[in-house]
DNA sequence: AAGCGATGCAACCGCGGGGGG
DNA sequence: TCCCCCCGCGGTTGCATCGCT
């Protein structure tokens, strides 16, 4: 376990502990204290430098080290720290007792971080994920790719899917969401039972029944651990991935990068990157009907720092995010008063209700 | 059962801060 | 004020294990 020798000057040795000693340096320790870490390794007739040393007894001999699962509390504790220390790890270990700063740092790497990203969070700055502004647009010119595929029979099935795709997991995760919304958040004025809710489980059912069928092929992101889906977190960052990977698999370069020219002869890339181009042009409208979003309307429009995304849910750990997506480009000034827990109207993309992806999917 | 990629985590590395001379 | 030493912290590495095919 653990990393390898890399190096053994002096001498010394590197490497995994062996039982021996750990229990040379627990036995030097309960009976003289460390003392000074550089000193101790030849006092204790360990073979060792002392900065190994130390980091063995306060990582992992230390009496009163908690070992095991974090719990949930511990998680949020660690969340909330975070976000307001960040990568302090040793100043959030003082609040976890037994815990270490490795082991919190390792949690955060392997889990936390992970589960952030997965719901559009920054992890760094526990704030919606500011990549979204370049990527969205770019998932919603994917979508478009539907009407070109109905246009040209040159398009292969793979890319066809592609499209659906998109709008699917959008959706998938909205409905994921606001499932989670209308069992957590019954008083919120603002849950799914805005929504027609025949709707919304006929849309459920459909999309359950399209990914079974269909996410393996193209996405395991999309199998989102039942906890997680149980939490009603929003796989935005999964969507993002996947979509990313599909273009790349097809050696469409979308990702924050300009817009390439079309090579010659194919089709597809001819048609493709000016449709993206042109979605890409529209930014500005685009971020101004979905995204743009001030929360207090003195702020600088044009500013991106005080723009907002449509959030999912309402639960998040800092209630980042905390509201319902919505679009309705015929009301833009309706969308002002877009926040959290104040009642505002809130739509849904056009695209959800977009009849033939209704049928398709069922 | 074997192969292989993904994940978890112990341990190392390098840097910066504090204290003493 | 500068230099040196020591300690502690955060980032990174790489092995063991897991789990899927």
């Amino acid at each position: 376990m653990g990393r390898s020798p890399c190096c053994d000057e002096n001498g010394l040795k590197k490497g995994p502990w062996t039982p021996e000693e750990d229990q040379k340096l627990i036995d030097y320790i309960h009976k003289h204290g460390h003392g000074s870490w550089r000193a101790l390794p030849k006092l204790a007739d360990l073979n060792r430098c002392g900065k190994s040393c130390r980091l063995r007894w306060t990582n992992y001999l230390r009496p009163d080290i908690k070992r095991g699962k974090f719990s949930a509390e511990e998680e949020q504790t660690i969340l909330h720290l975070h976000s307001i220390l960040g990568n302090k790890w040793s100043a959030i270990a003082t609040h976890l007792q037994g815990r270490t700063d490795n082991e919190i740092k390792n949690f955060w790497n392997t889990h936390l971080k992970k589960k952030l990203i997965q719901m559009g969070i920054d992890p760094v700055t526990h704030q919606p994920r500011t990549d979204l502004f370049a990527s969205l647009p770019q998932l919603i010119a994917l979508a478009n790719l539907k009407d070109l595929i109905e246009q040209t029979s040159q398009f292969s099935s793979i890319q066809a899917e592609a499209a659906q795709l998109a709008k699917l997991q959008y959706l998938n995760g909205m409905l994921n969401s606001s499932a989670s919304l209308s069992n957590n958040n019954n008083n919120s004025p603002s849950s799914i039972l805005d929504i027609d809710q025949n709707h919304a489980m006929n849309l459920l059912n459909s999309m359950v029944s399209w990914n079974k069928e269909h996410n393996s092929k193209f996405n395991p992101a999309l199998e989102l651990e039942a906890e997680d889906q149980n939490q009603g977190l929003f796989p935005i960052g999964s969507i993002i991935d996947s979509t990313t990977q599909l273009l790349q698999q097809k050696q469409y370069h979308l990702n924050n990068s300009p817009i390439e020219q079309p090579s010659q002869g194919d089709p597809l890339l001819d048609l493709v990157p000016f449709n993206l181009q042109t979605s890409l042009n529209s930014e500005d409208h685009f971020i101004d009907t979905l995204v743009k979003h001030p929360i207090d309307q003195d702020q600088d429009h044009d500013d991106p720092s005080s723009w907002i995304l449509p959030s999912l849910i309402e639960n998040s750990p800092k209630n980042a995010m905390s509201s319902l997506p919505y679009n309705n480009p015929t009301d833009a000034s309706s969308s002002s008063s877009y926040g959290a827990g104040d009642g505002a109207s809130l739509y849904w993309p056009d695209f959800c209700f977009d009849e033939s992806l209704i049928n398709d999917v069922s």
